[in-house]
RNA sequence: GGGCCUGUAGCUCAGUUGGCCAGAGCGCACCCCUGAUAAGGGUGAGGUCGUUGGUUCGAGACCAACCAGGCCCA
């Protein structure tokens, strides 16, 4: 036998034959595919296929139109797509309108940084023409990164809160709001940054780790309070002098001190101390006295706390003492008394609080309760103003600490000085140390009741949340636990980009703010936009024939200066967006990081409920946040940042796509390069079985397709296993598990494909006859099972998947884009579950038979399987019964053996040699059969038909 | 400090209401094939199930504490 004679035979087999080729190229590839969707306008078509089709909508919540996008954006864009996507596939009409958060505070200070001293000379109109020209500018940016993932949406129409038609229907809904008396003005303490010189919502913290000054102070005790303080036994001595001992972290706040709160029910005593001459009488808590003795490093044997005469807190209510260093009280209230309140604790500090409530929201609350004025001696830059002592007038707040102490040191008030490492609130922009402060501030109210539904917005809420469906489940958990303990919600703010927010005072201080005038500059915003608030006339804004309410004449009328919280603005685009599109409110789903439990999700909850009193969403599904691969928040400054532009362009967005899809986005999600690079493994491997079925699938027409029921066991067993793909990757991604739905597929091409199927097959399909009914069966059932695998892998390879639908010959439906197309059905009629132990015990011998054989290999007496001939005996009547209906043959096929026998026996075993064959040179199997024909007696029988019938 | 959440092989994930020696795929090591070839196949080695207690005849699964990490808040 010569070389060429033998290298003849391969011509005559039946090999793999596509155009879809197996290395990707993602990077390059992708883009052409991207440009082909927007020049098709894929996202238009896919929606006029579903015309008519009952909707499922995922409303956008809009990231902030600032930056590059991150590994965040991913996942999440990434994540909405699937959904959308995969419902689209469902065959509901799944619109997706992306939106952006244009307005407020990171936009403004990036711009005002960015001018510097100009920003002086600039009229607020010229800041905000700058500041919508930055959020424009990254809108356009961020779209395009976006689009780069290959997201489908309306890209060329999203919704911007800086639109006016956006920002009317903010104004609609607060209308609502205030024609349903939630909204009020009061002086509070809010977070205020200084550096920004803004209010700021809690959402725009940072907690971040500072020493503070961590003082204890002796407020002494006032004259006319001795009698009962005797009386209570905690004065012994004429000479002594009494006081009440505080703690506190922020010495600046002492200067607006008006109370000093105690726990009605702990107990507390005096320490009786003689030092230098001088005696003392010293209130603390009974549980905080050692604490303090030794902060004060006082000696134990000067001083004693007399067990006899110990006091409740409730009894030490409306003594009064002497402010350290306030000469007379500044405000228009009674102040300088001991106040009750419960949430005094003996964790920290000596058990009596320095309360001052214009600086605290604890203090804000007891000095409403005890009638204490809310006393804020704090200009906006952060400098006391100049109702405080001279020494403390104009003095910045955030760097008078040491300065306070060193007066209380000077008149013997400060007992000890330490200092104290603890999380405080810091502003998000500026990076600087928030402080509490009361300011005028337009609020929300979350406990009044609203007349028509005749409960309180935080009711509301609490009973709504339940009929949302929370994914995860514990979703419903933490925004019940927000809700409960939110405060009011302050939305004003006193910059400029944003939203005005629309109310207008006169000449005595009254507001107007109804639900008539809102609707009336709503309707002018609309026309004109935000910035008309700031060039036209109140006259103008609401309009010639709006009448004004008693009190108010167009002469006086001044327009209010503060803007929106952009929390409200974002949390109005169920109605600025969703329900103007004529979506049905609320929408099926919202889908953000778990942060949003706070932010968008309750943030919208609120006003829908003031509003509508309706939830805004049917659904709401979170996502955990990037890491790094060892767990570690990710950030520039460590290292550990994954850019996320780089990674597309590095691997291509199906790369991408493929490593949200891979992961349980329930929990924080690891990421690094090395991670993502991973999935180009999975990538080819999946690849490459689309690329393997189709090469096969070459000569293949739907005319030769061949029956269930008429396939050898082996194909049917593939038929059932697609079946059983179908059905288990439906349900994951009908619950939105993503990674479920990869690993299925992926374990799929690995092993029921990769190992099993598509090896075995080889001998059918490359060596039968190529239009023998065996080579049809199989090419049947590849058929079937490439359809399903495009389709289902549509939604995470959305590249790919669309190569793969163009480069199929044949397609179950006639769709332009696999993206148009429905999600392949199981059929019920193929019974995979009950044939499942079946094939248990089958794949179960198999293995053990590979085993065997590898250790043939392993000692060299056979390279390849074919080369074998295999013995089984086996004890086990149904296993030989169940091998022998599959048929001995295809057995051996299975394993890819020349030739298998199997017997009853004693002891079971697998026994395997080198065939006593010859090799048949066109298929390579060691069959009995081949020299039986003179004319190729290099070949099988099999071979021989096939070869001579060409 | 509080609320919510997470911690199973190097990686990504399974482990139903507690019950045989803890699973999969990838990766890795070794071997084979060269008619899926910048492919394909086989075998194998990898785990104190975060730690420590407890409940139980029996716990990766239940409880408690602790450790590590994340988000949100104070």
């Amino acid at each position: 036998m010569s070389e060429t004679k033998k290298k003849g035979y391969r011509d005559t087999l039946n090999l793999p034959k596509t155009s879809f080729s197996m290395k990707a190229n993602l990077v390059q590839r992708e883009p052409q595919q991207r440009k082909a969707w927007a020049k098709a306008d894929i996202y238009s078509r896919i929606l006029e296929a579903r015309e008519g089709a009952p909707a499922y909508i995922l409303h956008d919540g809009p990231p902030y139109a600032n930056g590059d996008i991150h590994m965040g954006h991913v996942i999440n864009k990434v994540l909405k797509d699937l959904v959308v996507k995969y419902k689209t596939m469902k065959g509901f009409r799944s619109p997706y309108v992306p939106g952006w958060d244009c307005h407020g505070l990171p936009i403004e200070v990036k711009v005002m940084a960015e001018l510097g001293d100009k920003a002086h000379d600039m009229d607020k109109l010229q800041i905000r023409k700058l500041c919508k020209k930055y959020a424009s500018k990254y809108v356009k940016l961020q779209t395009k990164q976006f689009e780069s993932l290959a997201v489908f949406g309306d890209f060329k129409n999203p919704y911007l809160t800086l639109k006016p038609q956006y920002e009317k229907g903010i104004l609609e809904i607060f209308a609502e709001l205030v024609g349903n008396g939630l909204v009020f003005k009061q002086l509070k303490p809010i977070h205020w940054s200084i550096g920004c010189e803004t209010a700021l919502a809690d959402a725009e913290l940072e907690y971040k780790d500072i020493t503070s000054s961590s003082i204890y102070v002796n407020f002494q005790a006032e004259k006319e309070s001795h009698a009962k303080l005797r009386e209570l036994g905690l004065m012994k001595d004429d000479e002594e002098e009494a006081y009440f001992m505080i703690w506190t972290t922020t010495p600046w706040t002492l200067a607006a001190n008006l109370a000093i709160a105690v726990h009605p029910r702990l107990e507390y005593a005096a320490y009786h101390r003689e030092w230098n001459g001088r005696k003392s009488a010293i209130i603390v808590a009974v549980e905080r006295v050692q604490h303090v003795i030794g902060v004060a490093n006082w000696q134990p044997d000067l001083g004693h706390i007399d067990p006899n005469h110990v006091v409740e807190g409730q009894e030490l209510e409306g003594l009064r003492y002497v402010h350290p260093f306030v000469e007379k009280n500044p405000t228009d209230k009674d102040a300088y008394m001991v106040v009750l309140a419960e949430y005094v604790t003996t964790e920290d500090g000596t058990g009596l609080v320095h309360t001052a409530p214009g600086h605290g929201a604890d203090d804000y609350v007891t000095g409403q309760r005890n009638g204490l004025a809310v006393y804020s001696p704090v200009k906006d830059d952060g400098c006391y103003d100049d109702t405080v002592p001279d020494w403390l007038v104009g003095k910045n707040v955030l760097e008078v600490d040491p300065q306070v102490n060193d007066h209380l040191r000077s008149i013997g008030l400060l007992v000890s000085e330490e200092k104290m490492l603890h999380s405080y609130p810091h502003c998000w922009r500026s990076k600087m140390p928030v402080i509490f402060r009361a300011t005028e501030q337009w609020f929300v109210g979350v406990d009044r009741e609203i007349p028509s539904a005749g409960k309180s917005l935080r009711n509301l809420a609490l009973d709504q949340i339940g009929g949302v469906k929370w994914i995860p489940s514990w979703g419903e958990k933490r925004i019940r636990g927000m809700l409960e303990s939110r405060p009011d919600w302050c939305i004003s703010r006193q910059r400029v980009w944003g939203l005005p927010i629309p109310a207008f005072t006169n000449s005595q201080g009254m507001s107007l703010l109804t639900a008539e005038s809102v609707l009336a500059v709503a309707k002018h915003i609309g026309q004109k936009g935000s910035d008309s608030w700031f060039t036209d006339s109140p006259k103008e804004i609401l309009g010639d024939d709006f009448a004004l309410p008693e009190g108010f004449s167009w002469d006086d009328l001044d327009k209010e200066e503060n803007i929106f919280d952009v929390w409200f603005e974002s949390g109005c685009s169920w109605h600025s967006v969703a329900a103007k599109a004529g979506w049905d409110v609320p929408v099926d789903m919202y889908l953000e990081g778990s942060d949003q439990h706070r932010g968008w999700f309750q943030l919208s909850l609120l006003p829908a409920l003031g509003a509508i009193q309706k939830a805004p969403f049917k659904a709401v599904l979170t996502h955990g946040f990037t890491v790094d691969e060892k767990g570690m928040k990710q950030s520039k400054s460590l290292g550990n940042y994954v850019n996320a532009m780089e990674e597309i362009e590095k691997y291509g967005a199906d790369i991408l796509r493929l490593w949200v899809a891979s992961v349980n986005y329930q929990e924080d999600v690891r990421c690094s390069d090395e991670l993502i690079g991973r999935l180009q493994d999975a990538y080819r491997k999946i690849r490459n079985t689309l690329r393997y079925l189709m090469g096969n699938l070459d000569d293949f027409e739907p005319s030769m397709v061949v029956a269930y029921a008429d396939m050898p066991a082996i194909d049917r067993w593939a038929m059932e296993q697609c079946q059983k793909l179908i059905t288990r990757v439906i349900e994951a991604y009908d619950a939105f598990a993503f990674h479920r739905a990869f690993s299925l597929i992926y374990n799929f091409c690995t092993v029921e494909m990769s190992s099993i199927y598509m090896d075995v097959l080889k001998d059918r399909l490359y060596c039968d006859a190529k239009d023998s009914h065996s080579r049809r069966s199989c090419q049947t059932a590849m058929q079937s099972i490439l359809d399903a695998m495009v389709r289902l892998l549509a939604p995470i390879l959305a590249h790919t998947a669309e190569e793969a639908w163009a480069a199929m010959k044949h397609k179950s439906q006639d769709v332009e884009s696999v993206h148009m197309a429905l999600m392949p059905a199981a059929d019920e009629s193929i019974d995979w579950r009950s044939e499942q132990a079946k094939w248990d015990r089958i794949m179960a011998l198999r293995d053990e038979v590979l085993r065997v054989l590898e250790g043939l290999r392993q000692s060299q007496q056979i390279a390849s399987n074919q080369e074998a001939q295999v013995s089984i005996v086996s004890d086990d009547d149904e296993l030989i019964s169940t091998i022998n209906d599959f048929g001995i043959d295809a057995f051996a096929a299975l394993c890819i053996v020349s030739n298998v026998t199997i017997r009853k026996g004693q002891a079971s075993s697998v026994t395997a040699r080198k065939s006593d064959n010859s090799k048949c040179q066109r298929c390579w199997n060691y069959f009995a059969s081949v020299g039986d024909n003179a004319e190729y007696e290099d070949l099988c029988q099999r071979c021989f038909e096939v070869v001579n019938a060409l």
